[in-house]
DNA sequence: TCGAAACATCGAAGAATATCGATAAATTAA
DNA sequence: TTAATTTATCGATATTCTTCGATGTTTCGA
């Protein structure tokens, strides 16, 4: 049921989730009922657009939103079942 | 009971664990029954024993290892709390 | 006391990342 | 078709990170 990351996969979203600027985009994102638009996010940041665009990039690369293209805008959502097997990968370090 | 991380520590966390090297150091550790020494480390992988107490310190910085000296030796072992206040803040990317 | 052992720190080189402005590409609206 | 909008890409620069060898510090053993 739940997805295996490779190692490498863990690193990659270690990395994504190192920055505060995407963790800000993360929970930006996290709490929208459905999707966010990006030009929201821009909005939100005293950042450049291509920075931003940047950063949402590393994220949806490490697969931890999920990008849909809907005519020249692009919606987000958070993958919650890479986030649980992240946290899956984590709980070996938790455990007695 | 569950300790709170701020939006900085988190991103010190993941940023600790963004990294191959370090990513294998916390699981070496994390295999030993109680404790790891840093020489033992040392000897797991091609990196100077500069590099390795550079990697080591990262982690401990994040609080993701606890550091008890011991003589000229240092021990080290798995914060399992700060494991468990980490996992807690993921879960909010989680939930429905 | 002196030398060896275990880690830490320092300074430097190279690699990777963040950031910006400018521009390109795709799509919608007029 | 043209202009405006939304996002992506490019090139440049500044900053941060990784890694090393050399050296420092602390502690143990002979």
């Amino acid at each position: 049921m739940n997805r295996i990351l490779s190692l490498k996969e863990i690193e990659k979203i270690s990395k994504a989730l190192g920055d505060p600027y995407r963790l800000k985009i993360m929970d930006l994102i996290n709490k929208q009922k459905d999707w966010m638009q990006c030009g929201c996010i821009v909005s939100n940041f005293e950042l450049a657009q291509s920075t931003v665009s940047h950063h949402v990039n590393q994220l949806v690369d490490a697969d931890l939103l999920i990008a849909d293209k809907d005519g020249r805008n692009v919606k987000y959502h958070v993958n919650k079942e890479v986030f649980s097997a992240y946290i899956s990968y984590l709980s070996h370090f938790n455990k007695d």
